[in-house]
DNA sequence: CTCCGTAGATGACCCAAGTCACGCCCTTGT
DNA sequence: ACAAGGGCGTGACTTGGGTCATCTACGGAG
């Protein structure tokens, strides 16, 4: 059963000891998803806690009109759904696999006796809900102050330093998803993303093909992504 | 002395026996602030945990041009940078006084000492945090997805719902802060909430006599916030 | 009483960004 | 081989909302 080495790989769950783990990966099952399927949406009832195996799982906000924002994006080994699970609540916004994944489903009555003999797993739950609360402010930041230009140059400026491979013609960086996908992150829409690649592209920042990119001028990103340049 | 009342106030520090909360008051300093002051800046370090004892602190971003996003106000009995305590970041915003306040500040270490020894106090810490983030989300669905109109709209009609006054005229509420505050706390200008109430008005959906606003019709504001309406 | 300073109202203007429409390319499936 | 659909590039247009500049009303200080 290869459950419980999924579990030792989340952060959350490193306090625990073989045997917690066993007993964890006992309770837990196995879900399969595929691209597209929803695991919850907004207001449902939390019943338990996911965490994301194999796949991907964005989690989601959408207007009536069809637009839509994404708040995060959970790889594998990453914990979906701590917040309702504490506070009793409902989800706060949709989750929903962007590829086929594979879950393990914690049942809420099992986690929770969990943290009752564990309470330093409390500690690992505000580590893991204060990264969230983190990544909310600076989205509220850029898309109450920034302009959409500097939110895209701020992005690839991450992306670089956090995967960028020095190469002689600067760095490249492969972006992980669609333009669509992109602006949905970015809280604008996909025409302006292409856009400003484009911009970014015929003023020689960067050189773009296809998925792969290539920041010919990380200092003027940089500056752009300040406000500092246009 | 009065500091350990105060602490007793906080929903936080329920969970505290009678002899904690004097312990932790004999730690705690009382400061005082005049209105406009900083508590800290977004970047400082965070050196400890305030309680709010008297006036208001906002949470807000500013941009080098002025304009500022107001995350959050807070009111007494409330605590302030629980999260950059327990991560360990740094301050992810401002803190500043609307009012002449009086503040309570708990050191870090002792702060920490304190959870070691009472870890059901994580608890608190994650229903405080789950608070934040979930008024965070619902920030974010706003400023990407809503009209400004819409998120007056329903400002309106939540201040409604937490403390409006039935009167034959209708609903009155009573704004409790400046149009600048307002605008600020919604993502926009203050022009835009002046015109924004004055149009509600002409529409004879609210009727305003400086802060204080009455509400004609409720089910129409309801209607605009939903997007149903312009 | 008068003088500021702050808060609010309002009109004129401008522009970033969102919408619509279309065309192109590439992949996938039949 | 062809059709169908998804992803992307681009031009044309519209508009919400931010900026600037006044003007007025009110309230506190001197």
């Amino acid at each position: 059963m290869e459950k419980s080495l999924l579990l030792k790989r989340v952060p959350f769950f490193r306090e625990l000891g073989e045997n917690e783990i066993a007993a964890l990966s006992e309770r837990a099952v196995e879900r399969t998803y595929s691209k597209g399927e929803l695991l919850f949406s907004e207001g449902d009832e939390c019943k338990g806690l996911f965490v994301v195996g194999r796949g991907a799982v964005k989690i989601l906000k959408s207007s009536p009109s069809g637009r839509e924002q994404s708040l995060d994006i959970q790889m594998p080994g990453t914990p979906v759904a701590e917040l309702p699970l504490f506070d009793g609540g409902r989800y706060p916004a949709t989750a929903q696999c962007v590829e086929d994944s594979e879950l393990l489903f914690i049942a809420r009555r099992d986690f929770e006796s969990l943290v009752r003999q564990h309470p330093e797993l409390a500690l690992a739950v505000i580590r893991s809900l204060g990264q969230r609360l983190r990544k909310m402010v600076t989205l509220v930041e850029e898309l109450s102050l920034k302009e959409v230009s500097q939110r895209i140059a701020r992005r690839l400026v991450t992306l670089a330093e956090a995967r960028g491979r020095k190469t002689p013609a600067g760095l490249e960086i492969e972006l992980p998803f669609s333009q669509q996908e992109f602006a949905a992150q970015m809280g604008t829409v996909r025409e302006l993303v292409s856009r400003t690649l484009g911009r970014f592209q015929s003023e020689e920042l960067i050189a773009v093909d296809g998925r792969h990119i290539t920041i010919r001028s990380f200092e003027a990103l940089e500056e752009i992504a300040a406000g500092l340049k246009k």
